[in-house]
DNA sequence: AATGCTCGCAACCGCTGCTAA
DNA sequence: TTTAGCAGCGGTTGCGAGCAT
């Protein structure tokens, strides 16, 4: 072999392509119960039929708690551009500057929106050469979102640190949720993790208040097909319906139900590795070794 | 409704850098 | 110092979704 590496694993009998959720929830089960400290390793102990640099890519772009998903801000934006200008397209440098954005997505969302927004502007400074104007100011105008003007003068680190600041401001309620997390001693990461998995999709999908007292901090992605909640209160046992299916891509696109099925799987981690229940082969979940039967027990087992 | 086109993003590939033996 | 093996990086691609015709 010439220059490089020998390829990380034998393509034959490994599976590419996108990521069934049969495949997220053994990964994510697996790494919140031994970590990831060799990813080469850890596809066969995780009964993956993957190589092990997919695993990590799949974990650190997608699956990982502490990931931030969402659109960017304007003021996002902004310090990728002030960033980009003095590092260059080293994205992973670029992306540590942002707590839960991934190098990649900084990436995609540079060649896909700003790379061109800055050729518009330097067309258009060509164009009108006694403009003044800022990048910000096509920015904002490009996007209709923005609110904080204020912080498009600073430095790199100021405009950085504004824009954590006006993150957290500006999206009540997954942030509101961390905040409460960190109160109520809840495993942050992985709610953190399912909310902002579903904050796209709060919208969209009824939401469902976990407590009085903290019905205006926290939002739940609600299932339309599942009742968690009814599950805790109920008879104990639920059944997620595909969990054990390998559902390819091509199914999913004709099955509905998919969203639902995947935004329950982070329950079923979560109940699985937190609160002590049993994963069953046959695809359902069993409340056992815990006295959680309602929402309130949750907070409180978690808190104790 | 059908078709074609564009866009966005997840995932792959080839390579580099680091580290331990 | 050399070598092998690993994680990580950056460029690129493939495909699904959305939009226009």
């Amino acid at each position: 072999m010439g220059k490089g590496r020998k390829p990380c694993c034998d393509k034959a009998g490994v599976k590419r392509g996108p990521w069934s959720q049969a495949e997220d929830f053994k990964l994510i089960s697996f790494i919140q119960k031994h970590g990831h400290n060799n990813w080469r390793a850890l596809p066969k102990l995780a009964g993956l039929a993957r190589c092990g640099k997919s695993c990590r890519l799949r974990w650190v772009n997608y699956l990982r708690p502490d990931l931030k998903r969402g659109n960017f801000t304007l003021q996002e934006e902004e310090a990728i551009i002030k960033l980009h200008q003095t590092l260059g397209n080293k994205w992973s440098k670029i992306a540590s500057h942002f707590p839960g954005r991934t190098d990649n997505e900084i990436k995609n969302v540079w060649n896909t929106h700003l790379k061109k927004r800055l050729k518009v502007k330097k067309t258009n400074e060509k164009n009108a050469p006694s403009s003044s104007s800022s990048t910000c100011n096509d920015l904002a105008s490009a996007n209709t979102t923005s609110p904080n003007d204020a912080v498009l003068d600073g430095t790199n680190e100021t405009i950085i640190n504004d824009t954590i600041e006006y993150s957290s401001s500006s999206s009540s309620s997954y942030n509101s949720l961390s905040d409460h997390l960190m109160m109520t001693n809840m495993n942050p990461s992985i709610i953190e993790n399912i909310d902002d998995r579903n904050k796209d999709e709060m919208s969209t999908y009824p939401t469902k208040n976990i407590e009085n007292s903290l019905d205006e901090l926290i939002e739940i992605p609600f299932e339309p097909n599942l009742d968690l909640w009814d599950l805790l209160h109920g008879d104990n046992e639920v059944q997620f319906q595909n969990v054990d299916t390998q559902m390819s891509n091509n199914d999913k696109k004709d099955d509905n139900t998919s969203k639902e099925v995947g935004e329950s799987w982070w329950w079923l981690v979560y109940l699985e590795n937190e609160l002590g229940l049993d994963h069953l082969s046959d695809g359902s979940t069993q409340l056992q070794s815990t006295n959680v039967t309602s929402k309130n027990d949750l907070f409180s087992y978690n808190s104790s």
